[in-house]
DNA sequence: CCTTACATGTAACAAGTTACATGATTAG
DNA sequence: CTAATCATGTAACTTGTTACATGTAAGG
């Protein structure tokens, strides 16, 4: 149901097509959301199938026709719905985590390569936040409510990416 | 491929059921994964298929046979693989910061309400952490590397927990 | 009497990944 | 000449969830 409901999320403040939203996931929802362009079109159709979303065709010249989709007044409760009630808790899964289990037969060499291959997707991880931060929210004494709201996330993006950072500097020794 | 190494190490350290595993995943194993019993008992069945565990059933009086899996010389080699390679990047899915992008729609009571709820699970995902860490690391001046590896992993749980919390704290205003 | 622990499974479905496929335009 | 951008898809597969199914024994 999440993909599903990101889609209505991206879908209402802008209707557009499965190209146009990976393009957003990319840019502004890099922390949020990320999924391939497969699993869109598939779940693009099957949302119109559900009446979530129209779909409006737009032929093109010379390029494939854009299938622009748009929120429904079912989509649009569909939303309010997702919103009302809590989400459920994510389940734990850190492969990471369980090759410190297996330790004794973790090879140093491996462990060295491992924690900073990480490290490095750490930082560049920072950089994007850093990148969104300065398309989206440069000036955070202007921004509506609204707009802070999303602001937050980036900072506890940030702030998790650090704690992991700082953590693998400790283990590191 | 992840759940499949993860039981590689469990069943390394040492033989088990299903059911067995799946008590590990409860008690010291709460903060790296979980997994349903359909989900274990199916993928058990497969890798012993793929020749990386054995199965012998031992017979019970009056309860259903227990099926003890061990690793083959196949499983040790597939363990040690894909310890030996670094683990992709998880795939970022954070459907709460979707909700953040939907401010305007998200009525306040259910915001309030969402982070609560939220609030209190990472409560007690501390409790689990405390617990686990009494039962199994009491007395962190005595582990040897091998028990201190996975202790590291506990302390990163809790201080995550703890960036979420206080990150709640002040989203709450 | 009811719940928990023990111990296993089948079947259907939902979600996500990987590989393959097409084809023009623009920028380096 | 090569790569990236635009724009869509099919098919096969893996992974994870949910519902249903069975049956004993011990403890409160």
């Amino acid at each position: 149901m999440s993909l599903r409901a990101v889609l209505l999320i991206t879908l209402q403040r802008e209707p557009g097509t499965g190209y146009d939203v990976l393009q957003r996931f990319k840019a502004g929802l890099a922390h949020v959301w990320q999924a391939s362009h497969q699993q869109l079109y598939r779940e693009l159709d099957r949302m119109r199938g559900d009446g979530l979303l129209t779909c409006e065709t737009v032929p093109q010249a010379e390029r494939p026709d854009r299938k622009v989709y748009r929120l429904t007044e079912a989509g649009r409760q569909a939303l309010d719905g997702w919103l009302a009630e809590p989400l459920a808790a994510s389940p734990v899964r850190q492969p990471l985590f369980a090759k410190f289990f297996a330790w004794e037969r973790w090879p140093e060499p491996a462990r060295r390569a491992e924690l900073a291959a990480l490290s490095e997707q750490l930082e560049q991880r920072m950089q994007t936040y850093a990148a969104i931060e300065a398309e989206w929210f440069s000036d955070p004494e202007t921004l509506t409510p609204a707009q802070r709201a999303p602001w937050h996330t980036l900072r506890l993006g940030r702030r998790l990416t650090e704690t992991w950072l700082e953590w693998i500097e400790e283990v590191m020794e």
